[in-house]
DNA sequence: TTCATTTCTTCACTTAAGTGAACGAGTTAT
DNA sequence: ATAACTCGTTCACTTAAGTGAAGAAATGAA
């Protein structure tokens, strides 16, 4: 498991023993069962996320209505966004699977990232890399429809489709659970013809 | 028209006369007019724009058909998305109003983040709050439809109405301009019973 | 196991967006 | 000044998503 996280890692800084031990000593790592609230909408969020083996979920609930906007997933990370600081979450996580996270709080963030600048350096570029990755997924989402959208999920994400409930891919795609069923079942009579 | 720029600078970080001169003459500043296209599908996107007083938009061509993704106004800053590096732009840049704009290369960047440390520092702070910003409006676009998503633009962005052509407006909307004019004819029977 | 709950699908009906066409108003070019 | 074009709106019709209800299947708990 510790692994997964190094080789990661190494994709944008190297480490050296001190450092990973240093890492490792932090207790980053955490087994979070299936249905567990990790943020409740009011809370002030101090943590961040890291999927090492599992899949959370980002969603809002309104009139009731849970809306799901965003998935993680292996390797994938979830830094909560502060605007203005400090400001109460209007969103909850959870986890969609039993999984291993881990899970960063703002203190821990700092500490390692005085003792090593190489953290900081990383942190950087995980975000210009999120922010790209973001505006992609943003016009993508904004210039198809949901049948489009599902059809897009099949190819990148095929994953998602079969470890997520339909309730919350529909969200996801900004449809009702019922319209999930009925395009998929458009497109399985399209692919028949 | 300096002033407008070295006020947006001093909300991150203060500049010395030095720095200021040095910003100058680099000859950022570019008078733009109305309906210029500053960067079209396929061409590889090595600059970045600073609204100092206009409008302009980034569009995806897609069947023949403009779709509009996003507007930038006063204040705004545009650094086009490059993942992977250096892959040919998939969407076009183009001025809406007459506008003047602060155009700056990445070797201008490079230069000046060489030569001054702080800006850097400022880019860094621009683009965790670009993120931030980002990662909102595109829970509110998910969350909300059509009909919402023009009476929170109302709310929040009163001028782009105004200023922006409709059928633009539309499709920044996620709709086409026919269904633009039937919701507003709706929303206003709504405002008068 | 059994009961309850959640999840997914289907159905009939409503509502809103897509489509193609037409028209007038405003703009641009010649 | 006139012709060509763009832009916004309206109309009739089509298509797809929303809604509420019902039922089957899978999941979870007692």
């Amino acid at each position: 498991m510790q692994d997964i996280l190094f080789d990661f890692i190494s994709k944008y800084v190297s480490l050296t023993d001190d450092e990973k031990h240093a890492l490792l000593s932090l207790q980053l790592f955490h087994s979070v069962k299936k249905g567990t609230v990790l943020l409740k909408a009011g809370q002030k969020s101090q943590e961040s996320y890291f999927v090492l083996k599992g899949c959370i979920r980002v969603y809002y609930m309104i009139d009731g209505e849970e809306k799901t906007t965003a998935f993680y997933t292996e390797l994938d990370a979830l830094t909560p966004h502060r605007v203005p600081e400090n400001a109460p979450s209007d969103y909850f996580i959870s986890c969609v699977e039993d999984s291993m996270l881990l899970i960063s709080t703002s203190d821990m963030e700092m500490e390692i990232n005085s003792k090593f600048p190489k953290f900081e350096i990383m942190c950087r570029m995980l975000s210009e890399e999120l922010l790209a990755k973001q505006q992609i997924d943003f016009d993508e989402f904004k210039t198809s429809s949901p049948e489009q959208r599902y059809l897009n999920l099949l190819q990148k994400r095929p994953d998602l489709i079969q470890r997520v409930p339909q309730h919350q891919l529909a969200s996801y795609l900004g449809i009702k659970p019922q319209s999930l069923s009925r395009l998929r079942a458009r497109i399985l009579e399209k692919s028949k013809a």
